[in-house]
DNA sequence: CAAGTATTCAATAGAGTACTTGAATAGTAT
DNA sequence: ATACTATTCAAGTACTCTATTGAATACTTG
């Protein structure tokens, strides 16, 4: 083999992963099962697409070892084959946006629809608390609450959201944050929450920004 | 704008990126901006490919924002947009290499003689420097090297190594290095090297890393 | 201004991708 | 066994990507 065949077909392997990666579909299958492991059918549902569709994109991402699957009984079940490939999409995420103004321009876009999903500023969020007004709800994963997170927050992962919704007392306000200013799992959170007929708001930023503020926050004190 | 369709949108310009790193031809195109940049007949050559095939890549990268341009006289020079950039092409070359049978596979059958050349890690070199025990070479053309180096290397391009060996000192190891972990010239060094009885190895990782790490380099300071 | 050079544009053929539909497979429950 | 379920397979259509070719653009030099 000579050195520019050699050289050529590893860059073609690379760049399968890379293809694996570059479907929006495929990305949020990806983020479903950064959460832990799940069935294709349960794939299905939350992205929304076929379950034929949804196994067939499953399939690509088995092909380049981006996941892993085991059969139980009927179903097969899919997950991350590693945490590696978690911070390679970190990274994929965090060169999008710092590169994209196009995603800057989604986000105003999206956010222009100011009454719905307004969020929070952190000094009003600190004086509603102290004034006992408003439940905060942290709605990333587990380990990253642990962590730390936001002095008094509540851990409430997205996908618990509907089992958790008796932790939050009817009568205040929810505002739920997560990740930093583009973490959609907050959106997610406040939608749904209203749909459940809750009064929400998103906090503006997320864990990250508050803690630089010098905010108060609760750590694992590693 | 519904929360979906929002969502989706985001993903779809992550997807953008990935996408923009799924052909090989554009990967190896990024590996030779990693070293500095560089004008698109430069970029042909090396790559192999026609000029306006070279054009149209560059402009695919650039617009996802993974490369900049700047046009000088006649020639339009292009660059990486960011170290970002080259953090998440080593997280896709190292979730690749990972999970990928397909790349061992390669590898094997091109480097029979890979564990031979066990490379080095930056650490260890930084301290084997300190200590005075080993020579770095950057196997690199003259004018990458000259754009920036590990600090304290030495240029031997591969093709004056066997006429510029008297530089090397008999006694110390020989440590080379190049463009990145698949740059074969290090691998034809470390191999030439050891066939003159010469003790040698190859860093891991190239320059790019190196810098990126912020391990000690020397500019051009243009 | 004319000639030359570097890059980009435009049009095209051929290959690959996404999603749908309906059927096939493998396991469970009755 | 039979019915049922979760997943996968196979085929078809509409769409997109790559590389080639030849022309157009923008800049420099004589």
């Amino acid at each position: 083999m000579s050195i520019v065949n050699f050289k050529h077909d590893l860059f073609a392997q690379f760049a399968r992963v890379a293809k694996a990666l570059s479907n929006a579909n495929r990305l949020e299958l990806m983020e479903f099962l950064a959460q832990g492991e799940r069935s294709v059918d349960a794939l299905a549902e939350v992205s929304g697409l076929s379950v034929a569709n949804t196994s067939q994109h499953l399939q690509q991402l088995r092909q380049t070892g981006l996941v892993l699957s085991r059969k139980q009984g009927l179903k097969v079940y899919y997950r991350l084959s590693g945490d590696d490939v978690i911070a390679l999409l970190d990274s994929l995420r965090s060169v999008a946006e710092a590169r994209m103004a196009e995603i800057d321009r989604l986000i105003n876009a999206y956010l222009t629809i100011k009454d719905k999903l307004e969020p929070i500023a952190s000094e009003e969020l600190l004086q509603r608390v102290k004034d006992g007004l408003v439940t905060v709800i942290d709605v990333r994963p587990a380990e990253e609450y642990k962590a730390g997170h936001l002095k008094g927050a509540i851990n409430i992962p997205l996908t618990e959201l509907d089992s958790q919704l008796e932790k939050l007392g009817k009568e205040k306000e929810v505002i739920a944050y997560c990740r930093g200013p583009h973490c959609v799992l907050a959106y997610d959170a406040v939608a749904r929450l209203r749909k459940k007929g809750r009064t929400a708001r998103r906090l503006e930023g997320g864990y990250p920004e508050w803690r630089v503020a010098g905010l108060p926050v609760e750590t694992s004190d590693k």
